[in-house]
RNA sequence: GUGCCUGUAGCUCAACGGCAGAGCGCCUGACUGUGGCUCAGGAGGUUGUGGGUUCGAAACCCAUCAGGCACCCCA
């Protein structure tokens, strides 16, 4: 194939098929986040540089970096959420704290791409900005999950952990800030390689003996959230910080049981690091029991980042969740609509004569809010106009001939079944509706 | 960014140094108020791209582009 007839590595195409599914999702997000009380907010796909610098870790290789045509340096934003700190810096005078805000977009990342992995991505983003109270991080919670009842998962589960749980772990096994950030890489991998993944992980990275045995003793711990906290507080009883972060944990799940999160959707995973270096509080992730898919979305409370702009601390709590990862799940678990278009019917054209009255009840439908697709060809056999509906998915096809004309009925014929029905023509588009 | 695997008709794949094929799909007709089923015909490929080896390359080699898997990391 010519270079040129392709798109960009790692980014997508949507045909109309796919785009169904993707608006399905989007709208039924934002149908969630509203009844939350979050509002929209978009900003710009490039940011200078500099606002991206030094915010998200050792990924920043993975910045799309360029210079416009004035000479000044600027990037794609890699996710929505320091965007969102440059606006509440930027504006914080007109804001009104706590502010929930979501946005949902493009971000890139030069990553190579793989299953789940693309290099421009949606995401939906969701943050409670200016507020430190654990009510916070379980309404985000809570909305994840009512966010993936109503796109009509099922098997889901949310990971949730404390990066202050993380620290006192590594304190409690005598290491130091250098060391912690490997041993957080190891830990999190617990799922994919086993103990003995880690701990051979662990021990070639130079960690004491002792001290990892104590942190897969820690990070193995299963079972329900409140007999992990109670075991976790128990073995870090040494650790002030660690300690406060079990009682914060504590009191999110409770407040994300009152809000009705069922207890299998949730569970504390100690072993749970996530990546970005901006996270200061709980921090979660959901995942699919399958197929396999790494994780749906991730979050977590992040109270520094927002301060980097604007001068003061904005204890903030939030989530991202990945629309290439939910589309392409909801995909192969056949979620989400099953329409292949978006017209209900295709209005036919009887024969040429007949055109300029179908064109009219075409026109009489749509007003009344049904998408109607009129056949183009006046002069094209109703067999082959019929075959077009069928095989483009269109639920219905209306037929007016002469005879229809003269008795003031149309034929909608069901392309599904093959029955069809002689209607009058001023109950037609309610048959529609209804069926 | 590193390593490995894969790119053949619209789709799924075969041919694996010697004439590029099948199934499904697509087009035409049998069926001149009605698609799907059946039957009969038909179209469609510089084998991802560019070079090289060879009498001869889809096949072997190199590069490149794209996809997948494992690292890395992440939504």
């Amino acid at each position: 194939m010519s270079s040129r007839v392709q798109n960009i590595r790692g980014m997508r195409d949507h045909l109309p098929s796919a785009m169904i599914l993707r608006q399905h999702i989007v709208a039924t997000l934002v149908s969630v986040f509203e009844r939350y009380g979050f509002e929209p907010l978009q900003t710009p796909v490039i940011e200078y540089a500099e606002t991206l610098d030094g915010k998200i870790g050792d990924d920043e290789k993975l910045i799309y970096r360029f210079e416009d045509h004035g000479g000044r340096k600027v990037a794609l934003r890699y996710d929505q959420t320091v965007p969102l700190a440059r606006v509440v810096a930027q504006y914080q005078g007109q804001l009104l704290f706590p502010w929930r805000r979501y946005a949902i977009g493009q971000s890139y990342r030069g990553e190579r791409p793989g299953r789940g992995r693309y290099r421009e991505l949606w995401q939906a983003d969701v943050d409670i900005v200016g507020s430190s109270s654990p009510v916070a991080d379980a309404e985000i919670i809570a909305l994840l999950t009512d966010s993936l009842v109503a796109l009509g998962f099922t098997g889901f589960t949310t990971l949730l952990s404390h990066r202050q749980l993380l620290g006192g772990i590594a304190r409690v096994s005598g290491l130091d800030d250098a060391a912690a950030g490997n041993v957080y890489r190891a830990i999190d991998k617990l799922d994919k390689i086993g103990v003995d993944g880690v701990r051979a992980e662990l021990l070639a990275g130079g960690v004491a003996h002792d001290a990892v045995e104590r942190i897969l003793a820690l990070i193995s711990l299963r079972g329900a959230a409140d007999d992990v906290l109670a075991e976790l507080a128990q073995r870090l009883s040494g650790d002030e910080r660690a300690l406060a972060a079990v009682n914060n944990l504590q009191a999110i799940i409770s407040h994300v049981r009152a809000m009705g999160v069922p207890e299998q959707q949730f569970t504390i995973a100690p072993s749970l690091a996530r990546g970005l270096s901006y996270y200061t509080g709980s921090v979660f992730e959901t995942v699919v029991h399958n197929p396999p898919m790494g994780s749906l979305l991730g979050g977590g409370r992040y109270d520094e980042l927002i301060g980097l702009f604007a001068g003061r601390p904005i204890p903030t709590v939030g989530l991202a969740f990945g629309i290439e990862r939910l589309h392409d799940v909801m995909e192969e678990l056949g979620l989400g609509p099953q329409a292949r278009t978006v017209a209900v019917a295709l209005m036919t054209i009887f024969s040429p004569e007949m055109a300029p009255a179908s064109l009219a009840l075409a026109h009489e439908l749509r007003a009344a809010g049904l998408a109607i697709e009129v056949a183009l060809d006046p002069g094209e056999k109703l067999g082959k106009q019929l075959q077009y509906a069928d095989r483009r998915g269109m639920p219905y096809a209306l037929v007016l001939g002469p005879d229809e004309l003269a008795h003031g009925e149309v034929v909608v014929k069901d392309l599904r079944t093959g029955d069809q029905r002689r209607l009058a023509r001023s109950v037609v588009a309610d048959a529609l509706r209804r069926m």
